[in-house]
DNA sequence: ATCTCTCTAGACAGAAGTGTCTATTTAGTG
DNA sequence: CACTAAATAGACACTTCTGTCTAGAGAGAT
């Protein structure tokens, strides 16, 4: 499901090029070992020093890609706002021809680690309980989130009181199953998606949609 | 539907004895201040200095009324236990004539807040991701929950196997809805109560228990 | 009044974290 | 080869938090 993970550092990684130089680490490297921390451990723990010496590196070479320490929560949020907001918006944009296919769409997000790092998301909103500022920036996403679905509900016919409340039931599901982090083997939850469109839909799956997505995970289980 | 919130010091609680002598501070008054943080900033934030600051007394207060650090945090999980594990426990073994009072006893918990304190189970949730000796301690938590629940539906003439399905079911449930931290008013809520009911118990509401419920989650608004 | 027990203040040492400054290393360029 | 720019190491000053130790303040007992 996962594959093989990608080493976490640019220099452990044989498909890039070799690091050049006096270079030790990149600036990805520090976003990438900060996302790292923030998500095991939460961004109390984002610290400096710390990553550092994870990486094998001075505190100095931090300061020589950011300003401060802002400025790495700042490009993490950056980050994740492309990673998992942009991706489920332009996943509720995707053309669909039933209601079905829309929801499916949706879910698509949600079982590709790739497209949606639950693991980030959440340890963002409980960043956000300590930040007044980012908890505004989270609600313009959550809400950005729905907007888009509401339109692609609103694009099959649905009335905008309705297409709205249908939104808002499938988002908040949806982020609550992950958010009890609920381990389901593939068959059972794959089993639910049916009746599930039902409830989300109103109306019967339509079939030919339902089929390509299942297959669709099933494939990815495999590679 | 909270009432007078009580004052988080001994010292500005009229109902209580003043205190006598150089005592300025008690060791609940450590453990509500502690708590206090906890929920709102993360157990990251429990730190003896900030508390000593917020209580206006020195930091030499807590050892004497703690060892360290680390017995403050076991106070406090022995305190969750009690407020939150044993009532849900408690609640599951009340007497119930029918299932529908055996699950409204259990929703009874959750509209109470000096029953359960949702803000505290979720904090000690979060801190449990960064301490597996916690993590271990939170699941068996969730476990005495859950076979409680499952005893009462076993009660009632539900199958092993259902009972324990329809038990954990009801039990994610409901702590997804707060994990989601939804706000609807009272009538909403009220008005859900029945097919909630229908859908956990797989039969038709008891309408007198479902009545006594409900008149007693309206007679608490109005204290 | 003195004595004792309980609780608090303040000083100390030390660990861990931040940001800044200077010096140093290395690859590429003229 | 000398020079430059990019990236890192290491030292410094500063802040915050922890735990320990000693001194002192207040109420009750003798």
């Amino acid at each position: 499901m996962t594959g093989p993970t990608t080493p976490l550092l640019h220099r452990d990684d044989p498909d890039k090029d070799p690091l050049v130089g006096h270079v030790k680490v990149t600036r990805q490297d520090w976003l990438n070992m900060a996302r790292n921390v923030l998500v095991t451990d939460g961004i109390g723990e984002v610290k400096i020093l710390g990553l550092a010496n994870r990486m094998g590196v001075s505190r100095s070479s931090f300061y020589w890609y950011f300003k401060d320490r802002a400025d790495l929560q700042s490009a993490l949020l950056d980050e994740w706002e492309q990673r998992n907001t942009a991706q489920i918006v332009a996943h509720c944009h995707l053309p669909s021809s039933t209601p079905t296919e829309a929801v499916c769409n949706f879910f698509r997000c949600f079982v590709d680690l790739s497209k949606f790092d639950r693991g980030l998301d959440f340890a963002i909103r409980e960043w956000s309980r300590r930040d007044p500022d980012l908890r505004s920036r989270l609600d313009q996403a959550d809400e950005s989130r729905i907007a888009a679905l509401t339109a692609a509900f609103a694009r099959h016919g649905y009335e905008a009181e309705d297409a709205d409340a249908r939104a808002r039931i499938l988002y908040f599901m949806q982020l609550g199953y992950h958010a009890l982090e609920i381990h389901e083997d593939i068959d059972t939850r794959m089993s639910r998606v049916a009746p599930y469109i039902r409830g989300f839909t109103g109306q019967e799956p339509d079939p030919a949609a339902l089929a390509a997505f299942i297959a669709d995970v099933e494939g990815m289980a495999l590679v």
